[in-house]
Formats: structure tokens, C-alpha cells, sequence
DNA sequence: TCGTAGCAGTTCAAATTTGAACTAGATACA
DNA sequence: TGTATCTAGTTCAAATTTGAACTGCTACGA
């Protein structure tokens, strides 16, 4: 009385790799940025994303489900790296409560920096290494992945 | 004169997926597990390692690898899960130096206890979503980046 | 105009992770 | 033998992450 339906051998190697994969290509990432520009592979993201926006700020909370991350978390994070002088924090003009990160002059030049390496290491690690089609089923498979997660949560949060 | 081959569309997509997925993932997993077992999935996958070794025992230093995690990490977690009754550390027999780290008939109990919905949480958030022809393109696609990260690092470790 | 509820962020303590330094058991070889 | 080296694990302090509790606004209904 058994009812799992427990992985093939096809299976099984799709969930390794995947696993193992992510582990791999995140740590790889953290420690080139490191060397580089003293940065996490999160902070970095945090740049990219700031940098994306409209004036190149964010609300917290936003900015958070962005990132896959707790509020509590990016608070330390935006924390650090306002004492880095990378972003700056200012009230929200609109909504009271609510604070905006934003990016400063001198987070946008580390970025400017650091990402043409950082694309490079990405590429190396992951994107040239795939052959098209491979890429665009794992852009497909992974993003319906995503997809799901992220509406099964629903307004679930941290 | 910038170099920099940034990244397509496509390949952005596939870039966003990969790390989406791979973040969001390891936090649900993470989340079932601590409510089912009190487990972390650092925690289940060194119960998983262990099970399936010869003697449901390994090397720490092995171990570590297997996990892709740093030794002092797994020096930590080792322990936590000893104070739990779930793992076991004795010398191993050849080498003098050297643990192994076993699993007890508790721990092997527990892990099985928490498999079964462990496994249909694996298949209801990746293995069920994706098509067989995705499943096949990721597990050979980043089965390569996991391989080429890991022997680029070749001996190089913790 | 209160009082309650909800939202946005922060704070705080506890758990975990990191990486560098350290210890002890081999190994090698002068 | 004696010394340098290497490997396997551990320890330790510092950095980060977590989740729960807390603070300040806003909104809403009585």
C-alpha cells in the first residue's frame, strides 16, 4: 500500500542536476562578484533591479518579491549596502508609510563595472555552454515552474 | 568599444527562469520539510546521501562534496542532526584521521516517514509541470553545466 | 472621533553559513 | 629519526538569514 509515485530513473536525473546545477551556477556567481566588486550575487540583483526601474527606485516590499526574498532580509541587505553608499534610502511620496530604495551614483557605476564581467561568467557558466533548443525549453519549463510557485503562494508571503 | 555580448531576449528569459525556479524551489521544499519533519532540505538530503551509501555511512569530506556544501557547514549540520539522534559520527576504519557519519535506525525511520511527501512535492512543483521533452533538454542541458562547473573547479575546494 | 484592522518596514534573537585558522594523523624524503 | 607537507575535520568569530514581534501609518465602520 504504496501510492507514491516515486521518480524514474529519467526523472531522477532531471531533479539532480537541476539541484545541483543551481547550488553550482549561484555560488560560482557569489564568489566571482566578490572578488570583484566586493558584492553578493543578492546585492547584485539588488543593483540590476534598482537600475531597471523607473527612476531607478523601489519600493521595499516590491523590491523584495522581486528578489525571492524576506522583507526582513532585504532591510539587512539595503542596510549594508547603504553604508556602502551604493543605494539610498528616502520616504515613498506617495503612501506615508513606505520607503523607497534607490540606486546612487556610485551603485550605478560598480554596476556599470561589474556587470560586463559578470555577464561573461554567466555565459561561460551557463548560456554558452546550452545549445538553443535546450534554452528554450528551460526558459518554457522553468518558467511555467516559476510561474506556478509564484501564484500557488497566491498573496502568501514572509 | 564594448565587447560585452549581453544577453537576447531568449536568453534573459531562460537567465530569469533558471534562478527563479532554482530560488523558489529549494524554499518550498525547505518549507514542507521543516513542517512535516523539522527538517531543512540540507538536513533531508544528508539523510538521502546517507541511506543510499554502502553501510548508510560516509566520509564527511565526501559528503560535503556530494552536497555541494563547505565542510565547516557540514561539521555543523552533522552535528545538529547527532544532537537529534538522526545521524551518528564513529571513526572511520582506514585512515586514522577521518569520520564517517552514519545513519542511525531513527534517522532511516524518519526519512522514511517523510519521503513519501517529500517525493509528491517534488513531482507537484517541477517533475509534473515540465513536458518529458523539457524534462530530457534540462536534465542534459544542466547535467553539462553542473559537470563542466564541477571539473573547472577540479580539485579546488573548502 | 474612536477603535480595530491592515499594510510597510524595522528590530531582535536565534539559527545558519562562511572562511580562515587550527589540530591531529599520514606521507615523504633527507 | 626528524622535519616539512598534506589531508580530514573541527573550531571560532563574523556575516547573513529567518521568522516572529513590534512600530507607524491609513483606512474603515460604529
Amino acid at each position: 500500500m504504496d501510492h507514491t509515485r516515486w521518480l524514474d530513473d529519467e526523472e531522477m536525473r532531471m531533479w539532480l542536476a537541476f539541484i545541483a546545477a543551481g547550488t553550482l551556477v549561484d555560488r560560482e556567481l557569489d564568489q566571482q562578484l566578490k572578488e570583484e566588486a566586493g558584492l553578493s550575487h543578492l546585492q547584485y540583483e539588488i543593483l540590476i533591479w534598482l537600475n531597471e526601474a523607473p527612476d531607478r527606485a523601489m519600493r521595499m516590499t516590491e523590491l523584495a518579491e522581486r528578489l525571492i526574498n524576506s522583507k526582513s532580509g532585504l532591510t539587512y541587505q539595503i542596510g549594508q549596502m547603504e553604508k556602502a553608499g551604493l543605494v539610498r534610502r528616502r520616504p515613498c511620496e506617495w503612501s506615508g508609510s513606505g520607503v523607497m530604495a534607490e540606486l546612487t551614483d556610485e551603485g550605478r557605476a560598480l554596476l556599470e563595472r561589474t556587470a560586463p564581467g559578470h555577464v561573461e561568467m554567466v555565459r561561460e557558466l551557463i548560456i554558452d555552454v546550452l545549445t538553443p533548443e535546450q534554452r528554450a525549453a528551460i526558459a518554457d519549463g522553468l518558467g511555467k515552474v516559476r510561474d506556478r510557485i509564484l501564484e500557488r503562494k497566491g498573496e502568501a508571503c514572509w
